[in-house]
DNA sequence: AAGGATTTGTTCGTATGTATC
DNA sequence: GGATACATACGAACAAATCCT
């Protein structure tokens, strides 16, 4: 077994440096049949560090929900399962986790409607500060939420858009009150970052968990941009699932 | 601009927090076309921490070569841009950065002949325990480390492909030496977390940095697997790019 | 059933690092 | 630079729950 070192005076804590690496290696099957982990004796000796630093960092994953500590026998892996969110021509987030979860839903934060920034007018191809509306939405899948989403729409064009999301609470149902029948999902960008304090609040994260973030453009038809969008992904929760067409 | 605070007893230093979202802003784009960055005063209040704070992120940023502060004229941006690495059925590094950077090249970190674990197994089609190479990589852009790579190869079928890869510096050349004259991603699955040791000597990053994981599958022209790797990206330097065939 | 060994939980104290003013 | 407050890390001891012989 590799032997990787926890690093002092990075300006990373070092039982946050430990519960990252947990995180890693339970991500990576460790632990045995029983989800049992090592002692925190034996953490401790690992990392080379002082006891009650490893009960810190047992402490933030099971606040977490990624451990679970029970007194006089151990401490063990709560399983958790990682959802595959495809990404494709047809990136829908409905079907995406369709048999993957038994029940899902995406409900609206708010909405607003501003003028477009540089940014999102250059994606959706119309004039810096035209009227767009921006919506922010949260998806959760059996309870757990999975991805927090900024998405900006042509205002000219999507006037109301938030209403019919607000009734059929989907993307694709509001955009069919549109005239829009189907949608293409021309690009997508990915990253990476530490979470933020809105994300940490909605996705229900501990400070310093990653969030995976994917800048995406939907296009109509006819090929024009209709949804220029943001989405959060927590890390620990989702992976990306890119699949080529055969 | 949404105005994402830093967070204070988290496990990481507000300095740290601080260094990493000054060098993701710059990553976007941030800082005017002299590359001056605001004040310490003005950042300081942009952050809501004090003058000293920011200056242990910058002194630490310096450290990295990321910025450059020169004494009554300001603090500057040393350099940096992100790479856009794209995705799709073609994928390919050598050509995937072509055009934006002037140099690049891959090179060999070491190898080895093992026996096929459950998942490389699985990947590959192959059985448990069959042999297979694994390759370890280092890919660089503009003498700016991109991306850390670890490879698996059916070793029945390309029995010496390290020895032809180091010749030429080239997946795609050393595969045509086992008569490979094409070959197709398959599938990728992109997550992130936090870099591992030894992730940070290789792509040179900081403790706490993230790096984004490509977990893919080559297969020839029959459609048979041939290849299957992990790839870690820095975050800070690489988005990976998904495009959709039209 | 008894008791020792193991493992997590808690409480002291002390030193150092981080951040503010 | 110095004073102050809080977070982080270590050390030693003990308590509580569980396991095993």
């Amino acid at each position: 077994m590799e032997q990787r070192r926890v690093e002092r005076r990075s300006g990373v804590a070092l039982w946050r440096q430990i519960a990252d690496r947990i995180r890693q290696d339970i991500s990576a099957g460790l632990g045995d049949e029983n989800g049992r982990m090592p002692t925190e004796m034996a953490l401790a000796e690992r990392f080379g560090v002082n006891r009650h630093t490893v009960r810190t960092a047992i402490q933030a994953l099971v606040q977490e929900g990624v451990l679970r500590a029970e007194q006089g026998r151990g401490t063990f892996i709560q399983r958790q399962r990682r959802f595959a969110y495809p990404i494709g021509p047809r990136t829908r987030l409905s079907e995406g986790l369709a048999g993957q979860a038994h029940e899902r839903r995406s409900h609206m934060l708010g909405h607003a409607y501003e003028q477009a920034t540089p940014e999102v007018a250059k994606a959706l191809e119309i004039d810096v500060g035209a009227p767009v509306l921006r919506l922010e939405t949260l998806s959760e899948a059996d309870a757990r939420p999975i991805s927090r989403a900024r998405s900006y729409f042509d205002a000219e064009r999507f006037r109301g858009f938030e209403r019919h999301f607000i009734e059929t609470g989907s993307i694709t149902a509001a955009y069919r009150a549109f005239g829009v029948e189907d949608y293409l999902r021309r690009s997508t960008a990915i990253s990476a970052r530490h979470a933020g304090s809105d994300d940490l609040e909605h996705l229900q994260l501990s400070p310093g968990a990653i969030v995976l973030v994917a800048l995406g453009l939907n296009i109509d038809g006819d090929g024009r941009p209709i949804q220029y969008s943001e989405t959060r992904f927590s890390a620990d929760r989702v992976e990306l699932q890119v699949s080529m067409p055969d």
